[in-house]
DNA sequence: GCAAATACTTAAAGGCTGTAAGTTCACGAG
DNA sequence: CTCGTGAACTTACAGCCTTTAAGTATTTGC
């Protein structure tokens, strides 16, 4: 009986390769061990539980967004860079909900901290160099940009704007356009 | 042996309290059993199976913030509708995490066309009044401001503020001032 | 007061998590 | 080359959850 050679790396690849193609939710322990021709057991010798394992796909997927981010963000500044790490963000998401999904669970902020949590912070931040804003409305854009993003993505994902014809990429388009307005004319206190 | 008195609906609302107890996702039959001591199978006479329980909660927290919205927004218009509809807003979030949580979950569009998708859609386009916008650009801040609060709250709740020292409240009243002042001069195409 | 509908229990199958103990394979040391 | 040790995997099992089917008890309405 060849062994099957389980990792903690491939098994996280692997379990998020799982929650693209059925959801995040639906990644178990079970699963992936069949995904393995392995006996679910077998993968405790790698990952500690669930948790664990769902932790590490999220990790993963904080990983690859921050570099796509990074390369979006590449010698541009102002509205591009704006523009070009939102799409990238977007884009993510909707190549991999699973992925995406995975990266909404609380992590313990040991965790984080060790790995991709500082690369988002630095980088969001990174989008704001074009437009001077001083602390601590710096502070309050990045907050404001994320809130957009995910929360556009978000609610897409779930098919909240389906009810209505407008053409979501558009109006994707129109709330970047609504953000840069705001960025470049950052309401006073 | 008396009976417990099971109800569809007392059971949504039991359900609705377990999951601001205890997490939405730790909802299950088996622990809304136990709470009205009564056999897991006994549930099954009321509601379909556990996603039809689940898919109560959400309906009955749209319909209860839909009404906690409508009351913050009677007799106010512009910033003062803004504000209020999205203080509404965050703070049911934040005082009924598992409900809001239901909230957003997939729901069969027949399930909400019927209730509460309607009064919603509505409502946020009431904000809106003040600030007389045309369509489609109505229908893209729409979504702007949905995503920016729901992708706030989200983040909050999910601890993702919490690596910056910066108010958290602050952040967010500064961006409902950027709101109004994107809105009040919404760029154009 | 009785029949029929309703509410709930018992029983049981099937899936998932996680632990403990057993087996088998790989590999380095002698 | 073979032996022993540790790692990789399986077997076995306990516990919890979902869901269906069949049975019992209680309420309701005629």
């Amino acid at each position: 009986m060849a062994r099957a050679g389980l990792t903690a790396e491939r098994l996280t690849r692997a379990a998020a390769d799982l929650a693209d193609e059925i959801g995040f939710q639906n990644v178990t322990v079970s699963a992936l061990a069949r995904r393995f021709d392995v006996k679910p057991a077998a993968l405790y010798s790698h990952v500690k539980d669930v948790q664990d394992l769902r932790a590490r796909v999220a990790l993963l997927a904080l990983a690859e967004l921050a570099d796509r981010a990074a390369a979006a963000l590449a010698g541009r500044a102002g509205k591009d860079a704006l523009v070009a790490f939102a799409n990238a963000y977007r884009g993510y998401a909707k190549e991999h909900p699973g992925r995406y999904a995975a990266m909404q669970i609380e992590l313990d902020s040991d965790r984080v901290d060790t790995s991709a949590g500082r690369p988002h912070a630095d980088m969001t931040r990174a989008i704001l160099r074009g437009y001077a804003l001083p602390e601590p409305d710096q502070t309050d854009a990045v907050r404001m940009l994320h809130s957009t993003f995910h929360g556009y993505v978000s609610l897409e994902t779930a098919g909240g704007f389906r009810r209505h014809p407008r053409d979501v990429d558009a109006s994707w388009f129109r709330a970047l356009d609504a953000l840069d307005a705001v960025l470049r004319n950052w309401p006073p206190a």
